[in-house]
DNA sequence: GCGACAG
DNA sequence: ATCTTGTCGC
C-alpha cells in the first residue's frame, strides 16, 4: 500500500492518474461487522496559510459520547483542486488515524466519496489506504444533481449522474440544506444512510464531522493566539 | 468554448 | 475552507 509522504509529492495530472489506478480497489458491501464505534475527521486551515489542522473523533454509536481525539498540526503540499481534495487532506487525516488508539468500525469524512467526477472522492481514498470503512458526508455537491427534497428532516432523494446513482441528498434537519452522503469504501448507500441518520442531532451535521470540525477550530484559533503573543514579544 | 467546481 | 454581528424564522 503507497502511504509514505512520497506517493503524495504529485502534480495534478499525476494524481488523477493515481485515482484512476486505486478506484478499483474501492468495495462496496453491507456494513458488516456490528458497529460500535464511528469516527468523523475534518481538516481547518488560515487563509493564505498552508498549515493544517486535522482532527479525528471516536464516538459509541449507543451514546454518541465522544470516547477518543486526536488533532494534528501539518502542512499541506498540494492546493486545493476540485475534484483533487485527498492529495491536500488525506495525509494529514492518516497521520492522525496512525495516533488513534481505538481504531473507529467506520470513518465518517467530510467530502465526497463516489460522488465524485473519477468516483473516487476523500471517503475512497482514505478508505482504500486505511483499509477501513468510509462515508463520504459533504456539506456541497461536486457532481451530480437530484430532485428536491421534502421539507421534513430524514428526507432523501437520489444524487445522480448521467444515469448512475453516486449517493443521496439526505435533509438532517427541517428546512435546512441537505447534505451529500455517498459511499466511501467497504459500506454501502443503505448502511451509509442508515448510519448518518442515527449519528445525526439537533444539527445538520452529523456528530462525527461535527465534533471534529468542533475540534480542528479549537486548535487552529489556539495556535493564532499563540503566534500574535509571539509578535508582541519581539516588539 | 462556457460554466461548474468537495474543502 | 476562512473573513464576521446581528438577525429573521422555525
Amino acid at each position: 500500500m503507497p502511504r509514505n509522504l512520497h506517493d503524495w509529492n504529485l502534480t495534478p495530472t499525476e494524481a488523477v492518474a493515481v485515482q484512476h489506478r486505486l478506484r478499483s480497489k474501492v468495495r462496496i458491501k453491507s456494513l458488516s461487522r456490528r458497529v460500535r464505534f464511528v469516527g468523523g475527521a475534518d481538516v481547518s486551515f488560515n487563509r493564505f496559510s498552508d498549515k493544517l489542522y486535522t482532527a479525528i473523533v471516536v464516538l459509541d454509536l449507543s451514546t454518541l459520547e465522544v470516547i477518543e481525539s486526536v488533532r494534528v498540526r501539518s502542512v499541506a503540499r498540494f492546493p486545493y483542486v476540485p475534484g483533487l481534495l485527498s492529495f491536500r487532506e488525506a495525509p494529514s487525516v492518516i497521520a492522525a488515524w496512525d495516533h488513534l488508539q481505538q481504531k473507529p468500525d467506520v470513518l465518517m469524512l467530510d467530502g465526497q466519496g463516489l460522488a465524485h467526477p473519477r468516483r473516487f472522492g476523500l471517503a475512497c481514498h482514505l478508505g482504500v489506504l486505511l483499509d477501513t470503512p468510509t462515508i463520504g458526508c459533504a456539506k456541497s455537491l461536486l457532481t451530480g444533481i437530484h430532485e428536491e427534497l421534502p421539507t421534513p428532516a430524514g428526507s432523501a432523494v437520489p444524487l445522480m449522474d448521467r444515469d448512475e446513482q453516486v449517493g443521496v441528498a439526505l435533509r438532517t434537519k427541517r428546512n435546512v440544506a441537505p447534505i451529500y452522503v455517498s459511499v466511501g469504501h467497504l459500506a454501502d448507500l443503505p448502511s451509509a444512510v442508515d448510519l448518518v441518520r442515527r449519528t445525526t442531532g439537533k444539527y445538520r451535521q452529523p456528530e462525527p464531522t461535527r465534533q471534529a470540525h468542533l475540534l480542528v477550530n479549537q486548535l487552529r484559533r489556539e495556535d493564532l493566539i499563540r503566534n500574535q503573543k509571539q509578535r508582541n514579544k519581539q516588539k
